[in-house]
DNA sequence: AGCGCCGCGTTTGCATGCAAAGAATGCCGG
DNA sequence: CCGGCATTCTTTGCATGCAAACGCGGCGCT
């Protein structure tokens, strides 16, 4: 598959690393991330975490004030609803690009991933988390199933926001079926190659999560 | 403005100078790139150069293949075709944000750019070279007066391609003319804050673009 | 003669030394 | 007692040492 070729160097896996704590809320925003800290935490050296510290700033997740280190982005309602705002627009259109072009592998996966979150009750915060997660891959298969390297380089650069705020949203019932619903659609638009489906699908999917995270902010603050 | 904050560090300066190499062919497509002969030719160390290296990889500029080097990326027509569509996909909606959110300085950027633009007569080379980089800047204040940092970031991993291709575009003098249209009537819609009518003339621009682009290079191989 | 194996040079990737820029602290003057 | 300045201490950013991986070329084996 596409996906393979995970560079196996210290740079991509303290990258990893990081970007996976700063996803999960595990390294809070603000946090100050000193070099040789996180080198001692990731077993590592200072230069490939400077490394990844910087393509970690590129994708968003962090800030790097020259010669005054790098912290943690902090994430506000309106980062979240520029986020979403052009997701809307890069995604249906990935959406509509898979319809046509999937092959009978990114199919199966799709599905595969698709079924294992149907598997999931969301009862505890174990399920939820997982739910999280295959939700994430179930839109980076529809991106990389576009097969569109530009657009999958535009949308990494767009991609994480911490997932305290996709948490919020899978722990609510209605969003949970919505969401489960859209994907059940997309999956069967893709399917059958209506790209136009998949696209109004995907669209409706990614405006209706950006309402409610919004609207749910907004009430928080 | 925004786009201040270019952090004075070698990094960085390498990595704008590979970039302008890059893009204006001074480093040809398949060039292998040594860390220490680029060092040495930009009076720096490894580290900075791997550093750039990694954030050009990430541009789509450069491939690196693990343990075995870093060359220039050559572009083909699928590349182009590729490029072309992400670009139609983003900066319509770029244009249409920059509309209704560009501030006076931004207009008036975007004017001065404009003017200069009608200054060149593309005669020679350094004319054309001008346009290009004029184009490239007229481009960069709309995506910018969008006011989308996500946007920004999505349109940064797909810029560039090697004024190569650029080139052959603007020696052609229906393009020019073409393009030129576009962007006094992309200034005066945003001008007008018409953000539907931005979008389409922007939409129109970069589909122009795209077909003459997919043509000239099926042409050529 | 063809093929494969081994050793060598080159180059990457990681670790670490070192100077200089910020931040923190204490000292002195008002 | 508080504010401003100098000094110290921390941390970054650059340079460079060093081991290991890759590719090449020569050598031996079949």
């Amino acid at each position: 598959m596409r996906t393979g070729e995970v560079a196996q160097t210290h740079t991509v896996r303290v990258q990893e690393a990081l970007r996976t704590a700063i996803l999960e809320g595990r390294l809070e925003p603000g946090t100050r991330l000193r070099a040789e800290t996180l080198a001692e935490r990731l077993r590592s050296s200072r230069t490939p975490v400077r490394e990844a510290l910087l393509l970690l700033a590129r994708e968003g997740l962090v800030e790097i004030e020259p010669r005054r280190g790098a912290t943690v982005r902090s994430f506000d309602a309106a980062d979240l609803a520029d986020l979403y705002e052009v997701r809307s627009l890069i995604e249906p259109h990935a959406a509509a690009r898979a319809a046509e072009r999937i092959d009978e592998g990114g199919l199966a996966q799709l599905s595969e991933v698709h079924e294992r979150s149907l598997a999931h009750d969301a009862a505890d915060e174990d399920s939820l988390a997982a739910l999280c997660a295959l939700n994430e891959e179930f839109h980076g298969v529809i991106v990389q199933a576009a097969g569109s390297p530009r657009l999958t380089a535009a949308m990494s650069a767009v991609s994480g926001i911490p997932r305290v705020f996709r948490a919020r949203f899978w722990r609510d019932g209605e969003q949970r079926e919505q969401s489960l619903f859209c994907h059940r659609e997309l999956l069967g638009a893709i399917r059958a190659g209506n790209g136009g489906l998949a696209e109004a699908v995907m669209r409706m999917h990614i405006q209706g999560a950006r309402a409610f995270l919004v609207e749910v902010m907004a009430g928080e603050h």
